[in-house]
Order: C-alpha cells, then structure tokens, then sequence
RNA sequence: GGGCUGGUAGAUCAGUUGGAAGAUCGUCUCGCUUGCACCGAGAAGGCCUCGGGUUCAAGUCCCGACCAGUCCA
C-alpha cells in the first residue's frame, strides 16, 4: 500500500507543477545543487532552492519586514483571504473530541476529517479558511526537549488552513493555478517580498494513505508556507484520483509573524510580553549579537533528523568560536526562558479547551510540559511567578481566542493542584532516593530505570541528592536512549472501535427514524425495504432505536400477520437502521410489517439518557467550568457519565450534584429537540455542544433542557425533566487521572436501589436492635468495645498463663536434666505460644508441647529453652503429621497441627518417645 | 490505550525460606531541666486496604476489587 516517496516522485513531472502563475511570470525551473529538489525562481542564476540549509541558515533575522504581531497577522491573513472569496470559519478546539484517533488537534485539515473528507457532509463552506489552534508534543516535527533550543518550534501554534474542496457535488474550490496565484499575491501584496525573492520548491506530500504535489514558497532562507494538494491515494495497491481532491495549505501564523518581525526567535516575535517578563526578574540579558548568530544557524539544526540535539549542537557551538559548555552557560537560561514561556501557552490553551494534566493520554503531555516548566526553572534557578507568567500568556492568547481567558480561574486553579502534585511526587522520590543512599553508595542502571518509571525520579535528581551525601552516581549520557532500548518497545495495541456486524446491504437505504417524532410512541407500522439472510430487516422507518451516542438500542416485536418476530439488536449501518431478528423470518421486501417497542424498557433508557444530561451540567455547577463528558453509557440497568475532573469526587460533592440535578428534575423544564444545521448550530451554541463526543451528519439532532444544558445527541429523550421521576448517584470513581465515573439511576430503577439500600440498612439496625439513625453511633461503639475487649482477652490470657504454667501449678516429667511438659490445653495458636513458652521459662532445661483442638482442627506447638538442644521443629512436624497436617517453626519455637482431632493421646505418646529418644541419645 | 510500583501505628517506613507485628518521629504519663529538634524512664496507639483461594498456619504465596503514584505511545 504505502510506496517510497522516491518511487512517487517519478509520477510527478514538470508540467504536474508549473501552473499558470509561473508561465505568467516567467518562472523557470531549476536543480538545488545543495538538496537535489526542483525549484522554481524568477532568477535565471540563482545558485540554490533557497531552503533553510540550502541558503545557510536563516537570513531575514534582523530585518523587519511588515512587522506583524501575532494578532495583526491573523487579521492580515483572514482579511486577505476574505477579500479574495473565503469563508473565514471559527476554530475548533484543540482537543480533538470528534476524533477518536488523536487527543489533540493537530492540524487545520483534522477539522474535516473524516466526514467532510469522505464525502458523508459538506465543508461548512468552500473555500474557507480557518485559524486552526494545534498542539503538538512531540513525534516527526520536534522533541519536547528541543523546544526554546531550535528557535523556530512551539507546542503550540495557529495553523492558518486554507482548504478549498472539489468534487463532483462540491464544485466552488478552487485547484493549483489559483491557490499559487493567491498565495503569490499574499507574500508580494501583504508581506511586501519582492517577486524575486520567492522560489517555489516541488515536493510530495503524502500521508494516511493519500499523496499528491506540494510546492513550498520560500524566502530568506526559510519555509513560509506549503501548498499541498491532496489528489491521489491508493485502491487494492493501484493509484487511484481521489473523489475529493484537497487543497490542504497551513500557514505557519507564527512563522509569518515570526518572518515579518526578524526578531531572533519565533518566541520573542509571538509572546514578547512573557518572554521580556522572565528576563527581566532574573536580570538577564542575552548576548544579542550571539543570539541571533545562534538562531541563523540554529535553522540548520536537523531536528527532524535526529531525536539527541548533543551532536548537532555541538557543531554549532564549533561555528559560533565556542565550547559546547561556553554556549550552554550563555545560552542555556535564555533557551529555558523559550521553553517556559512556550509551556504556559500551550497549557492554557489546552486547559481552556478542556484538557488537564495527568497520566494517561493527552493529559500526560500536558503534564509533562508544566513538570518541565519547573524542572527548567529549578535547573537555572529561575525566579518568576507562575500565575504572573500564566496570565500573560492568558492574555497574550484571548485577544484572538478570548475563550482562554474566560476559563483563566480554571486554568490557575488546575496548574496549582498540578503544581502541588509534583511536589508530593518530589518529595516521595527524596524519600525513597535517601532511603537507599543510606543502605548502598552504588546506583545500577536498573534502579535508575525503576525509580524513574515507577517513581517518576529522574537520573538528575537521584545524582543531585547522591551529592548532598558526597556519593557520585553515574549517570550514562544516552539515559534515556538506553532505557528504551532496554525495554524492548512494546507494541501498543490500539483497540480498534467497535466489532461492526459485517452485512451486505443491496444498496445504502435512509431509514427514516420515528423515533424521534414521539418519543413515548411505542407502534409503528412500516414496510420491509430489504431481508438480509432472513436475519436481518431494512425497514423503511422505523422506531426502533439504534446502538449509538451511548445509548442503547430498543428491543420489541415485528408482527407480520399472525406471526411474531422478536427484534434481538439494533444498529445503523451509513444512514440504514439494520434490525436483527431472533427467529428465522423470511418476510418479503415489500411486505408491512406492525412494529411494537419494549415501552417500559425505552421508558428506562430514556429517564437514563436524560438523567445524564441533566447531571452533566449540575457536575459542572458544583465543580467548575472544566468539567467536560468524556464518554457515557446508558441502558435499561443504570447510566454512567464521565467527566473530566482533576481529583475524586468527593461524597458532599456528589450528594450535591445530586441535589441540583433533582431540582431541575421537579422543576419539570421543558426539553426542545429540533434538527439544525451544523455550522448554525456551532455558531449558536459553540463547541459545547459536543459533549458526547461529535456526532457524523450535516445536520444535528440539538436536545436543550430549558436554561440548563444544550447538546447535540442522537438519543431519545423526554419531553420534560419531570418524567425522569427523581435522580440517584449511586456512585463515583476516578477511572483514571482526570476523569471521573459517575453511575446514575433514574425513576424506577432508583426508587428500588434506595429501597435495597433501606432494606441493609433496616436488617443492620435490627441486628443491633437500634434504630436505624443511631446506627453509626452503635457501630463506633461496637467496633470500640470489640477493640478493647480483644486487648482485655489477651492480656487476661498471658496472666493465666503465668498462673497455670507456674513451676508449683505443674509437674513436668524429668528426662535426664530436662523438664518436659507434655499435655493437652485449651485455646487458639496464639494463645497457646503463650502458655508454651510460659511453662518452659523456669527451667535452665525445658521442653513444652502443647496440642488443642481449635475451630475443629488440631492445634500442636511446642517450646524449648535456649539451652536445650533439641531440634524442636523436627518434632512438631513429626506430631503434625500423626495429625493428619504438617508444621515447622525456628529457634526455641515451633507450630503444627493438623484436620484429624481424635489423635491426641498418640501424639501425646509419641511426643514422649521422640523427646526421650532425642536427650537420651 | 499499554505497562510498572505501592497500600502495615497519627506521620515516614522496616518486616528474611510462610511460623510471637517492629523502628524513627509524633502523642500521653512520670522524672530532670524554665525554653525555640535537651535528656532519662514508661505507656497508649494495628480488621497489616477489602473480598476470595492455597496451607496445620498468610502482612508474606495465588486470584479479584478498591485506592494512590508513575512511565511510555
């Protein structure tokens, strides 16, 4: 399936390139002697392609074009492309709900993927542009480490997607000769560049599967913008045209900006309020003429090449006329100040968007980025508020993204518990890392790899506190290059979806769904469309809710004549409702059908699914703006939402919830359902709406409770809050770091679980013969007295001991110049160590065994003074097996026992024997 | 999503091949000393997270649940 792209590259000629624009302006197409890439240039003698490494290094440093900041380049970018017939859309999030298969978004075209791509909705206009916010943490285009070190990376930045569509029913896009006419026109009209200064270089672009031309403009020795066309992929091995041809074009807003500003770091050019911030409490000032030298070649840096900068860096340094460590200490704290500044941002724009730190998924970037922000600032003993920093950046965002600053409380609030947490984690390692300093001065490879992957203490951290104690630990350069090789990469297995119940339909049907034009219907009557191996029923509408939005599907019966199917499962396949059938049914296409859903079952579900809703939002009124569903099942048994959350819920806080969500329920709202357009429906309500995740479909089936929680779900739901009857939180758990488990019961099914919760609580308080509200009281009590008592027993028992093994209380037999004390006794294991080694204190030589029948099972042990030399485990497991069991024990003591409690004479007897036998030879 | 580690006194943690639950700090009492980590003597404080299983015997071994921490995609 995937070809090299050497193999790709032949496909492409010059005529596949050389559109309109060049023609005109008389481009000619020449051969970077430096890359070996195509390029084209108004320049008949230019000597490379004019890319980054081509050109040596970046050259518009120091130069101040246009000199547009961060918002004035948004603006320059969307009213340019506004004038020239776009539709400037709104930004989706950077979390990226609608796609199961990327936490965050990373590029502008993942807005329209997979639907829009795939030809199932239209783009919500074409062309369009859109200022796409994107996260990226690490993987093809920079290590998380490299940040702040290259310049030119962020983890964060504004993909500025200019995406036109064509196919046979999308027919306003536009292709090549247009988008290159437009994109010159930007960078000569807006940037103010000289037509000669552009080349245009010819390049492949491919990727999940597809492939096309892509031609990069660039300038100054860098990249400003890559024009991509997405025309090709692959079927059964043989390339094919793409029904929907692409124009994928993602301006770097911030390397525009960066370009028109010359300053010696894309991050002074975007946050300069940030950055001057950090310099400025730390009273450091960088060598400027060394930075911007530094940030020319640091171009040449082969980030995507390599993971470990050292090397590269190091060359560097060579050409700069300094040592590696020379460049380090000069460099190293402005490096630090990028990286932090460049953290905050990422975090409080994903933080707004509803993501927050933690241990799994997305959220364990996010994590990673603030644990760096601390580590930099520990490393170069850093001084600046957090909050202050954070709140520049807030505001450096919200001037183009104001939803950051609407969520800044919750953004300070979830870097403090962050914050914290790690200090917790710190101070645990210091423990841990002291702890063994105190036992060894020698640190393996393998301790150095569990205590960072279980303790999260890096190698740095163990050598740092090592030193506090004068002890070195070595610490392998490659670390974290040699732990991964060390354990052999596992293969993640990515659970794929859903099993999808493979049937071939004769053709696609759209069945149209009642089901949501009363939802307290339960009849229908409709035609069969299709039987799919007698098994399966196409219906041409139905009320027979399919699997879908967590919500499950209704059962019932399909009458045909006087026969009765039962309807098993139900699910949607594209835009056909798919019924299973439990019998086998050879009910003809064409026939009518009466259909007749499970009432009291949908009933259920319905109460559930709106419960959910209802409790979505009371979640969000008790613990804050952050909370977002992060999934969610309803079924006829009970309902479970997740929501994203920093830490458990507390009990008060869910009986809160619980009290709220109640409220609405017997304030009895109002429920509207209607069917809106996508884009209105984002436009009117936001992303909010997307809390079950995104639901495919051009239209979206909007469910708003009355002044309480609006959102686009498939389900079936009530008409008034009223009819859920009344909500019970059964329960909540931390799934995982950051979300949040609530279980909901709603109606009946909630009555008869605080009924089984009546009858515990009633049987409980009957035992006691209490009430049941004093209940509590009388268990502290009991569980006191029971505590106190066990102690009394305990203590009473060594004293009789002491009095019943007393030299004058028993008369042992006299082997030699041993006392043996042989007998049977009363009492449990422990208590019969105690007599034991009571009755063998007296004596300079003594032996004690004593065997009892506990809890129908024989109980044997045995003592002996020190001075006795005697092996007394021996003995016991002897007497243990006369027991039908076995026993052991060490030094002066020893236990056994055994099922067979009928033998104690004999072990009595044999006890004697074994005894005698051992001292008398 | 895939792993890994841990849960024992109020706190921080020991606990050997399964065989009598420990230390340090803190608390309390007494003594000494008027003091901001003083010293001495003593005491209280444990469903060893929970539920199963193996065993004569489980803090310890096996399975499961819950809670917490951590690493990697």
């Amino acid at each position: 399936m995937s070809i090299s792209k050497e193999e790709l590259k032949k496909r492409f000629k010059k005529e596949d390139y050389e559109v309109k624009l060049f023609k005109e302006m008389g481009f000619i197409r020449k051969l970077c002697p430096s890359c070996g890439h195509n390029y084209w240039t108004l320049i008949p003698d230019k000597e490379n392609c004019g890319d980054t490494r081509c050109a040596g290094g970046y050259q518009f440093l120091g130069k101040k074009g246009k000199n547009l900041d961060f918002d004035a380049t948004l603006n320059s970018l969307t009213d340019y492309f506004v004038k020239n017939d776009h539709t400037a859309i709104k930004d989706y999030p950077v979390v990226a709900r609608w796609r199961p298969d990327m936490d965050f978004t990373i590029a502008s075209i993942a807005d329209f993927q997979p639907w829009v791509l795939e030809g199932i909705i239209d783009p919500p206009a074409n062309p369009l542009v859109v200022p796409q916010m994107c996260i990226r943490t690490g993987g093809e285009f920079s290590d998380i480490d490299n940040i702040g070190k290259t310049a030119r990376h962020l983890t964060s930045f504004v993909m500025f997607g200019q995406h036109s569509f064509n196919s046979k029913t999308l027919t306003d896009g536009y292709w090549m000769d247009k988008c290159l006419e437009l994109n010159f026109k930007y960078l000569t009209g807006e940037l103010g560049l000289k037509p000669e200064e552009i080349t245009y270089v010819e390049g492949i672009w491919s990727g999940g599967g597809n492939f096309g031309p892509n031609l990069e403009a660039m300038a100054y020795g860098t990249e400003l913008v890559n024009n991509v066309f997405i025309a090709y992929g692959f079927d059964n091995g043989a390339v094919k045209k793409l029904d929907m041809q692409v124009i994928d074009v993602g301006w770097g807003l911030e390397r525009v900006s960066w370009f028109s500003q010359g300053t010696p770091t894309i991050y002074e050019a975007i946050f300069p309020k940030a950055v001057e911030y950090l310099q400025k409490e730390n009273g450091y000032k960088a060598d400027h003429k060394l930075l911007v030298e530094y940030a020319r070649l640091s171009g040449l840096l082969a980030v995507e090449e390599v993971k470990d900068l050292r090397e590269e860096r190091k060359k560097l340094a060579k050409q700069l006329g300094l040592s590696f460590e020379q460049m380090l200490e000069e460099l190293g704290p402005q490096e630090a100040i990028y990286a932090i500044t460049d953290h905050a941002r990422t975090l409080s724009m994903t933080i707004a968007d509803g993501a927050i730190p933690s241990n799994v998924g997305g959220g364990y970037n996010l994590r990673v980025l603030l644990r760096r922000i601390i580590s930099l600032k520990e490393l170069y003993s850093l001084e600046f508020s957090l909050t202050k920093l954070f709140d520049l950046q807030i505001d450096h965002l919200s001037t183009s993204y104001p939803r950051v600053k609407e969520h800044m409380d919750d953004i300070h609030k979830i870097i403090d518990i962050e914050v914290k947490r790690y200090e917790e984690t710190k101070k645990t390692g210091r423990n841990i890392v002291n702890q063994l300093l105190q036992k060894k001065t020698e640190f393996s490879f393998k301790t150095l790899v569990d205590l960072y992957q279980n303790n999260g203490i890096n190698p740095l951290m163990v050598k740092e506190l090592a030193r506090e104690r004068e002890i070195d630990v070595e610490v392998p350069d490659d670390f974290y290059i040699k732990m991964e090789v060390y354990f052999a990469k596992q293969a993640a297995k990515r659970k794929d979806g859903k099993e999808e119940i493979d049937i071939k339909l004769e053709k696609e049907y759209t069945t149209y769904p009642l089901f949501y034009d009363d939802v307290y219907q339960t009849e229908f009557e409709s035609k069969v469309l299709e039987n799919v191996n007698n098994k399966y029923l196409i219906l041409e509408k139905t009320l027979f809710y399919p699997m879908g939005g967590g919500q499950i599907y209704d059962t019932g019966l399909l009458v045909y004549g006087n026969q009765e199917f039962h309807v098993i499962n139900v699910f949607k396949k594209g835009s056909t409702i798919v019924h299973e059938i439990k019998e086998d049914c050879d009910i003809k296409a064409g026939s009518a059908v009466k259909g007749i859903i499970d009432g009291k079952r949908r009933m259920t579900i319905m109460r559930h699914h709106t419960a959910v809703h209802v409790v979505n939002n009371a979640a969000r009124k008790v613990l804050g703006e952050h909370i977002w569903q992060a999934g969610a099942e309803k079924t006829e048994e009970k309902a479970r939402l997740d929501v994203t959350h920093y830490k458990s819920i507390s009990f008060e806080e869910l009986q809160q919830i619980e009290l709220k969500a109640n409220r609405v329920v017997l304030e009895n709202r109002t429920i509207d359902k209607e069917d809106k357009d996508r884009d209105e429906a984002e436009k009117e309500y936001g992303f909010q709406i997307y809390q079950g995740g995104v639901v495919p479909g051009k239209s979206l089936h909007i469910v708003s409770i009355s002044d309480w929680d609006i959102e686009a779900c498939g389900g079936t739901h009530l008409d008034k809050t009223g009819d859920v009857g009344f909500i019970k939180l059964v329960s909540s758990e931390r799934i995982q770091d950051g979300v949040v488990r609530i279980e909901i019961l709603a109606g009946e099914t909630a009555l008869k679980y605080i009924q089984k919760q009546d009858t515990i609580l009633h049987d409980s308080a009957s035992i006691l013969s209490v009430e049941p509200k004093i209940l509590p009281k009388t268990a502290q009590r009991f569980f006191k007295e029971w505590k106190e008592q066990k102690k009394t027993i305990e203590s009473l028992n060594k004293k009789i001991a002491e009095l019943q093994y007393a030299p004058s209380k028993i008369e042992p037999e006299k082997i030699k110049d041993t006392f043996a004390i042989l007998m049977e006794t009363s009492g449990n294991q422990k208590e019969l160590i105690f007599q034991a080694s009571e009755a063998v204190k007296s004596y300079e030589k003594g032996v004690c065994i004593l065997v009892s029948t506990f809890e129908n099972k024989l109980i044997i042990v045995g003592t002996k003074s020190p001075a006795l030399d005697i092996n007394i485990s021996e003995i016991i497991r002897e007497l243990s097996e006369i027991a039908g069991g076995s026993g052991g024990g060490k030094g002066n003591l020893a236990i056994g026992g055994g099922p067979l409690t009928d033998t104690i004479p004999s072990i009595l007897e044999k006890a004697k024997e074994l005894i005698k036998t051992e001292i008398e030879g």
